[in-house]
DNA sequence: CGCCAGGCTAGCG
DNA sequence: CGCTAGCATGGC
């Protein structure tokens, strides 16, 4: 086993690991301790939590807790360089909000949830796993991604214990749809697998990344189940655009209550003139901060 | 019990 | 094109 720990003073902006992992961004990462999610009082802000990635024949864990000003990590490889990638550790959390506009619900919720880092999934996990978000609660979203796992996934074991990865296309392309309508994915069930059938046969949703912002967010949805919204969270989530605001029924509320000059009556034209509004280069930026402010019960 | 959740697809005009 | 009915499931 390897070890190690990233000082977060090192860190433009520092990190807040459990708001990053628990703020509805990805569903990837697990809470050893069962209490993912759950508003608790007494918690000291230490858990572990853990993923899997990809490496060659053989998935490798990671697990991650933030303790005393440092992430520590544990896992069979070195957990650095996934660690950076994943959680968006280069990011300059200062400079970005320096240049994010001054309103005031933006203001604080980036205080409240100051450290918090948006997440960079792999782009077929971002994918399938916001495909199961559709008009489903985070919660129930992250429980149907351990489902997959658990089903599905190979299982690897660290530290004595097993986990498992997560399912590749070609695992969930070649399960029926009633197998996963049987892990709760509901009407997602066929969408799901005709869309990993279309990754396992070659398209490539990474590839959206070579592509102008709007371009990519239209490739994403030649893949069934993905509308404009889901294919913003997998530009947004994993890959790099920084500027995509997905449009979902919080941001919604935030503009008619907050940005009504922002409402165009259609996707693709209030998305511009929320992106502008938030300050375009790191828009979703702070359409995160404040997804996980309001959602958090906050005003 | 009814309502709703980080929406999407198919089918209509 | 734009618009909307229908959609599975579980928690409150």
């Amino acid at each position: 086993m390897e070890q190690g720990s990233i000082e977060t003073a090192t860190l433009a902006g520092g990190i807040d690991l459990q708001s990053t992992v628990e703020s509805g961004q990805s569903y990837l990462w697990d809470r050893e301790d069962g209490q993912m999610y759950e508003q608790e009082s007494a918690y000291g802000g230490d858990a572990w939590y853990w993923t899997t990635v990809r490496n060659g024949e053989d998935p490798a864990v990671l697990r991650v807790r933030q303790r005393d000003g440092r992430l520590e990590w544990e896992s069979s490889i070195d957990a650095d360089p996934h660690l950076r990638r994943l959680l968006r550790l280069d990011d300059d959390l200062d400079a970005i909000r320096n240049a994010t506009p001054g309103h005031a619900v933006i203001e604080r919720a980036s205080d409240e949830y100051r450290g918090m880092r948006l997440v960079r999934d792999p782009p077929f996990e971002a994918l399938i796993s916001f495909i199961c978000s559709a008009q489903m609660r985070v919660g129930r979203i992250h429980s149907m991604q351990q489902a997959l796992r658990t089903t599905l996934g190979q299982q690897v074991r660290f530290n004595g214990k097993i986990y498992h990865a997560y399912p590749t296309p070609e695992q969930l392309a070649a399960t029926s749809e009633s197998t996963l309508r049987d892990l709760g994915l509901g009407y997602r069930a066929p969408y799901v697998q005709r869309t990993a059938e279309m990754v396992a046969a070659g398209t490539d949703p990474a590839a959206a990344r070579d592509m102008a912002y709007e371009e990519a967010r239209e490739y994403l949805t030649q893949f069934v189940g993905v509308g404009d919204k889901v294919a913003d969270c997998v530009l947004l989530f994993s890959l790099d655009f920084l500027e995509a605001v997905p449009l979902d029924t919080w941001i919604q509320t935030t503009i008619e209550e907050y940005f009504p000059s922002a409402d165009r009556g259609n996707y693709a034209d209030t998305s511009r003139a929320i992106r502008e509004t938030l300050g375009g280069e790191y828009a979703g930026y702070a359409q995160t901060y404040v997804f996980h402010y309001l959602r958090s019960g906050n005003e």
